[in-house]
DNA sequence: AGCACGCCGACT
DNA sequence: GTCGGCGTGCTC
């Protein structure tokens, strides 16, 4: 350490996103206040050749480099910093465990706007929406008065500490105000004003009475508010665990703290949001990557200064500082899209674990079909199991059965038992929906005469037939081409479809079931904004008879006219070199079944399968899914795979295949060389999929029974990677809990 | 990641 | 003789 010799001089350890682990010392900017900085405030830095946005992670008294190789800040952007002291030690630690440079870390946290160095305003909206009010009223704020704005100011964020007389004379003092504002919406607006002028300011639409199972999830989260715990929900769609969820978050608004709602996907949003506004009559703000940079830096910064109660977010929302935290709620938490798969890959589940205990507050994972880490760490006592039983009200569970279909005739993947049973469900004018994940039309185009097949250039993968496009595509690097006529090799065999696609079955339906009305949900078919809300719409109010999809039905939407669910295809995945997949094909079985079924109309599930006495299958079937899980839990115990061992996955590609190959060596011997024993370094291997978007890929697994040490190794290996000289010629990353090793 | 520096092939 | 290829190394 080369001490300054400036009496008290600072030096300002700076993160900055470039790939490098380090970070960088700056002396403080002149003219300025330096010493009140603190560590999370933004900083403009000379770097390179320009200048960069970074963060400060600490004032120390001395540099590695001497003074006069430092240089100045430009400018302090923040006052105080825009995330909390903790969250930004989530950051480091999150930054430690994944491998990943701070700087990076610390910039996937902030909104794109605040990262570039903008300042940290909220937009100003043309409209508002007075929901806390009860109807949604849209006021157009153009033209309107500074006092008027005020006025409508106050309407959205209502003071939810006010007492019932309190918030009547309130209201009589802006209802003047109202009346030469908005004339003609006068009288929804004070209907939604008496509405409002009730014993409790949170909740406008009544909490349903719960069941026994309900309230103890309830009291047990309740419970803990205000401390660390983390609660896994175990409950099917239709169990009632959203309404459980609503009844936790008017606890945690009660003690005046936020709320922070994780979910998959987007498209789930729209659905959970109507329920929550409904509900609450609090600020309530959703934030998605489809959103805009400035509407997602509003959302966060309505967040950060605490005049919203309620986010409601994809995993990239999960590092959204928090006013008041109170309660992270992360739903479907067996999902694998909570893993990030590229750049930085955290897991947002085990993330906000990490910052429910930093923040000591609980964290509350819900899922109908958890992930075998959440059921291992009940076992371990680490969580706690709160069950629902299997349906609210008087739904009853969907039976389960599988449809042998070797030797059967098929008609475009349908078994002729299967049309039958079709037949008979749509005659009770009941909707039938049949799952297949795989979109397209057929997966695979073979020349009948020469036995060529059309393979995409770069990658190792047949080109998927897209008929309505009239064109050929690959679904890894989205290469497309025109559809062939002709053999291009023999240039005179037919060519042939082969497999089946979500595309080929809805034509086969759309002639066998000529008169009924066929709905396809796969990624190509609701590709235009709001076209899966158009179906979903349409399906719910009955209008449609057969619903076709992909993976998309498995997630969140519940089709209550359904009685009959089909998996057309169980056996894909059955086989798979992914220890994962086992585990996931279950959960996608049991939650498409999930889709099925309410009240006085059970649902019914039929899974075709040429592989009828899997034991997977038939152990899902006959004892359903926890026993399925602990069966897969003793076998990974048994083979020592997660979660009762540890993996790291470093992945390596490149145009060529001995670069990486010869790089991934180079760091296997590296890691032999390390002392302390017990990690098992597997491969180098090639990627399942060899080559992809024109790259080789190859990978190396590194595995301990100890996290620990595999933390050790992995502390004492980066270093060295980074300076190793091939790692420029190739394109790798860490990936830390690996869920896809593909 | 950018960006500059640097040392070898086809051009005015 | 130079323009530019991308291999190598650095950014406080």
């Amino acid at each position: 350490m080369h001490k300054l010799h400036h009496g008290n001089a600072q030096v300002f350890r700076v993160a900055i996103s470039v790939p490098v682990f380090r970070l960088f010392d700056y002396l403080p900017p002149e003219n300025s206040r330096a010493e009140f900085a603190r560590p999370g405030v933004r900083l403009e830095v000379p770097f390179g050749k320009g200048n960069k946005i970074g963060f400060l992670v600490e004032i120390s008294e001395s540099s590695e480099l001497d003074s006069s190789q430092l240089k100045r800040i430009v400018r302090i952007l923040d006052d105080r910093p825009l995330i909390s002291a903790k969250d930004l030690k989530l950051l480091h630690w999150a930054s430690a465990y994944y491998h990943h440079p701070l700087g990076d870390v610390i910039s996937t946290a902030f909104p794109a706007g605040l990262r570039q160095g903008k300042p940290a305003t909220v937009q100003t909206e043309k409209c508002y929406t007075l929901t806390a009010l009860g109807k949604t009223i849209a006021i157009d704020l153009l033209n309107r008065s500074p006092k008027q704005k005020s006025v409508l100011e106050k309407l959205r964020y209502p003071d939810v500490s006010l007492s019932a007389s309190e918030r009547a004379t309130w209201c009589k003092s802006v209802r003047p105000v109202l009346k030469q504002l908005i004339d003609k919406q006068l009288i929804q607006i004070e209907s939604a004003i008496n509405a409002t002028i009730q014993p409790s300011t949170l909740i406008k639409q009544a909490a349903l009475p719960g069941n026994s199972q309900q309230q103890a999830a309830i009291n047990a989260v309740c419970a803990s508010l205000g401390r660390f715990d983390v609660f896994l929900l175990e409950g099917v769609t239709g169990s009632g665990k959203t309404e459980v969820y609503m009844q936790i978050i008017h606890a945690v608004l009660k003690r005046g703290q936020q709320v922070l709602v994780l979910l998959p996907e987007i498209t789930l949003t729209p659905q959970l949001e109507e329920r929550f506004r409904q509900r609450f009559a609090v600020n309530l703000t959703v934030s998605h990557s489809k959103l805009t940079d400035m509407q997602r830096q509003s959302a966060w910064l309505v967040m950060q200064q605490g005049t919203c109660s309620i986010m409601l977010g994809t995993r990239s929302t999960l590092f959204t500082p928090l006013k008041n935290p109170g309660l992270i709620i992360l739903d479907e938490e067996h999902d694998a899209s909570f893993k990030q798969q590229e750049g930085f890959r955290f897991s947002a589940r085990d993330v906000a674990v990490m910052r429910g205990k930093l923040l000591s507050i609980p964290v509350l994972l819900g899922s109908a079909t958890p992930s075998l880490e959440s059921l291992y760490n009940i076992e371990n006592k680490r969580y706690r199991l709160l069950q629902l039983p299997e349906r609210a009200g008087r739904a009853l569970a969907p039976t389960l059965q599988l449809l042998d279909i070797r030797n059967k005739r098929m008609q475009e993947g349908l078994s002729e038992p299967l049309i039958i049973e079709i037949q008979r469900t749509l005659a009770k004018q009941e909707q039938v929906l049949l799952f297949l994940n795989r979109r397209g039309f057929a997966p695979t185009l073979i020349c009948h005469g020469c036995g060529w097949t059309a393979r995409c250039q770069r990658c190792d993968a047949n080109l998927v037939i897209h008929y309505d496009e009239n064109l050929l595509r690959c679904h890894h690097c989205g290469r497309e081409q025109r559809m062939l006529n002709q053999c291009p090799a023999c240039k005179t065999g037919a060519l042939t479809p082969l497999g089946l696609g979500t595309e080929r079955v809805e034509k086969m339906l759309a002639e066998f079931f000529a008169d009924k009305v066929i709905v396809r949900l796969d990624r190509d078919s609701t590709q235009r904004k709001g076209t899966l809300e158009n179906f979903l719409e349409q399906i719910n109010q009955g209008q449609v008879d057969i619903i076709l999809g992909t993976q998309m039905l498995a997630k969140g939407h519940h089709f209550p006219n359904v009685t009959l669910v089909v998996i057309l295809d169980a056996d894909s995945g059955l086989f798979s070199i992914d220890f994962h997949a086992s585990e996931k094909l279950a959960q996608l079985i049991v939650q498409v079944s999930g889709r099925a079924g309410r009240a006085e109309k059970p649902g019914r599930v039929i899974l075709q399968t040429r592989r009828p006495e899997h034991p997977l299958l038939t152990t899902l079937i006959t004892q359903g899914y926890k026993q399925f899980a602990k069966q897969a839990l003793a076998e990974r115990k048994e083979a020592n795979l997660p979660p009762f061992s540890y993996q790291a996955l470093l992945r390596a590609q490149a145009v060529d295949a001995e670069t990486p190959q010869w790089f991934l060596h180079a760091i296997s011997q590296l890691a032999r060389e390390y002392c302390r024993p017990g990690t098992q370094i597997l491969g180098p291997v090639s990627a399942p999929m060899a080559r992809r978007a024109g790259l080789y890929r190859f990978q190396l697994l590194f595995q301990n029974t100890k996290r620990q040490e595999l933390h050790a190794l992995l502390d004492w290996l980066m270093p060295k990677i980074e300076q190793l000289k091939q790692s420029r010629k190739v394109r790798w990353s860490l990936d830390v809990d690996p869920v896809d090793l593909y």
